[in-house]
RNA sequence: GGACCGGUAGUUCAGCUGGUUAGAAUGCCGGCCUGUCACGCCGGAGGUCGCGGGUUCGAGUCCCGUCCGGUCCGCCA
């Protein structure tokens, strides 16, 4: 007789006698009759006790709710008096014989059923129980399913699984870093690596030319609820092969996957230039699944008496966009409009113009609109005819620096979306390639878009002409809005890389000191290579619907970068901290 | 570093312009019920209103500070 999982019991035989493991999720008793719904990861069945035999009674009356138990039973179809067969827990029910309690359990601190709501701060602190929950357990079998998958697509595809160290050097570029301090080297730190970026294209200067990995990575920001200071990565990296070559592979692995995981047919996934993704949809990760795009009318506001928009009309860095919401005229309350004017003054917009129009024929007084006087009435009908307005539509207009219009319209595209329901399908992947190198960081200093190491699409030459022009091999996977991955082409020979260095303020001297592994297995003979990394946990986020990324973490951080379970970070003991050279310039606070 | 939301029973929440002994649901404990499944009925226990200070005759409620959780900006691929 093998143990059953509980989900197991289902195909079970009628008749069969069975041994079940698991947590009793819930005991109802009637009259003499003892009603146990048993749990484990695989699903809940009902186990049933009565007096036939007073022994085994007695024994399963001393259980509780999340005491541990092992059940010997016999499968037998449920009764026939289920009142409600949409909560009932199943069509079969295990008639108990024998049971035996293997632990005993506390009241468990939250409910454990899925349809109750519990805050996540207690969540966290009881992680052990929360992870029971059947909707937990859930998503992170899914998780594992997702990385079964992509192991086996590429093992099939040739690539090897290399670990890369997790103590290794400090790569100031980016990210803070997480330090640990070395014993054995006073004064001197290891840091965590914030991906094994380094470490992969090195491998391909070693031959090992179709790496991959499932790296967990860190970086000392500030969370977000798609950001932890730990996440892993799916990271890949090819020795000769182009961009395409790199796009088509890993689109198929995420294409493949989506298909045997959720029975989802992603198609094929168009490639947009940067350019036309900030033009168009304000960022560089546009939603596609939002029918709703901005439309440049600088040119047509120049000469208006209104200075809110001919300003940033007339400054080479600014700009005047209109956005149209079909039928937003109806959608939209005057309220909903204050508020996302509030909205995009998060992003730094001043304002958030707006017309309604009622009756298009009639530009004198078919058009509503706090700003409309200011426009003279061929403008007016301009503006309409080129972003295509129907009566009923409302046209939201950003005019400011091109940072904050992109940035604010950017985001109050993907809050329509949401707040009015407008997407057109369920998933719309895209490529977005042609990077800039460089952008400036507001100090009039350039710093790598993607990451120093990534290969412009032109000469060395002409980079340093023009760095600003300069575009990158780089290219993004973009998902519902969400960036799943990225990489690029990475720079195989040294003068380039120094180059680029150069380009970004980093001196000869610098160069050595930091790179100088890299710039020296570069004079060596490096391939041509390139790779991607995907966000995996993103990439479950969104497969599982999860709304935070921590809901798809076993043991997630709290947005302090804290564990409530542990309580980690925790104080360490003068002792160790002597060993590590370490005087703290301030002692904790003690609290009695 | 900044903006905003929240913190009241184990849990989820209500508690109005400050006013008597802080409530509900659920869970928990006890009793009843021979087929329940969000079972039902009766009874009971359960609170440092996050913490500190202030205003007031009086603070869960108002003010200041602080801690914790969350969303976002900055930051970060």
């Amino acid at each position: 007789m093998r143990t059953l999982y509980c989900g197991d019991v289902r195909s079970a035989h009628i008749d069969q006698t069975i041994t079940i493991n698991g947590w009793v999720h819930r005991r109802r008793d009637h009259g003499g009759v003892i009603f146990l719904d048993v749990r484990d990861r695989e699903g809940l069945v009902q186990v049933v006790f009565d007096q036939d035999d007073p022994e085994q009674f007695a024994i399963a009356d001393r259980v509780r709710s999340e005491y541990v138990i092992e059940i010997e039973g016999r499968v037998r179809a449920r009764s026939e008096n289920t009142v409600n067969k949409e909560m009932a827990t199943g069509e079969i029910e295990i008639y108990g014989l024998k049971i035996n309690v293997v632990n005993s359990a506390k009241t468990p601190p939250f409910p454990l059923d899925e349809y109750s709501d519990v805050g996540e701060d207690v969540r966290l602190k009881f992680r052990y129980m929360d992870l029971r929950r059947p909707e937990m357990q859930q998503k992170l079998m899914l998780r594992s399913k997702i990385t079964g998958a992509i192991r086996r697509y590429l093992e099939d595809q040739g690539f090897l699984d290399i670990e890369t160290p997790i103590l290794t050097k400090a790569t100031p570029e980016g990210a803070r870093d997480y330090l640990v301090p070395s014993r054995t080297h006073e004064h001197s730190f290891f840091a965590l690596p914030q991906s094994p970026q380094l470490f992969k294209q090195l491998l391909m200067v070693s031959g090992f030319d179709r790496y991959y990995q499932i790296a967990k990575c860190f970086r000392d920001e500030d969370l977000r609820a798609d950001r932890q200071p730990e996440f892993t990565q799916i990271d890949i990296e090819t020795s000769f092969m182009n961009e395409d070559e790199i796009m088509s592979i890993t689109e198929g692995m995420i294409k493949q996957l989506f298909k045997n995981v959720l029975d989802v047919d992603l198609g094929e996934m168009p490639h947009m230039p940067f350019s036309e993704a900030i033009e168009k949809y304000g960022v560089d990760k546009p939603d596609m699944r939002i029918p709703l795009e901005m439309v440049t009318v600088s040119d047509l506001m120049g000469e208006v008496e209104f200075k809110v928009f001919s300003g940033p009309a007339k400054d080479p860095k600014g700009r005047v966009a209109a956005m149209k919401v079909p039928s937003g005229n109806d959608k939209l309350t005057r309220k909903q409009i204050d508020d996302y004017t509030k909205f995009v003054g998060i992003y730094g917009a001043k304002g958030l113009a707006y017309i309604k129009v009622n009756d298009k024929s009639n530009l004198e007084e078919g058009l509503q609109s706090p700003i409309v006087k200011f426009l003279p009435v061929d403008v007016r009908a301009a503006i309409l005819e080129r972003v295509g307005a129907e009566n009923g539509d409302l046209i939201f207009f950003g005019a400011d620096k091109a940072k904050i219009v992109n940035e604010s319209l950017g985001a109050l595209r993907n809050k329509l979306g949401e707040d009015l329901n407008l997407y057109t399908c369920e998933w719309a992947p895209l490529w977005v390639v042609d990077f800039p190198m460089f952008e400036e960081n507001g100090d009039g200093e350039l710093t790598a878009l993607h990451h120093p190491f990534t290969a412009p699409s032109c000469s060395p030459e002409e980079l340093k002409a023009n760095p600003e022009a300069a575009l990158s091999r780089a290219y993004d996977m973009i998902l519902n809005g969400v960036e799943l991955g990225g990489g690029s082409i990475r720079i195989h020979e040294e003068s380039m890389q120094q180059t680029v260095f150069e380009v970004l303020g980093i001196g000869p001297e610098e160069q050595e000191e930091k790179f100088g592994f890299l710039l020296g297995a570069l004079r060596y003979g490096a391939p041509t290579h390139g790779g991607l990394a995907f966000g995996l946990d993103r990439l479950v986020m969104l497969m599982t619907g999860a709304q935070s990324i921590r809901e798809v973490i076993a043991f997630p951080k709290t947005q302090t970068a804290a564990c409530v379970m542990t309580d980690a970070p925790g104080e360490a003991t003068e002792e160790a901290l002597k060993d590590l050279h370490i005087r703290l310039r301030q002692k904790p606070k003690v609290e009695s």
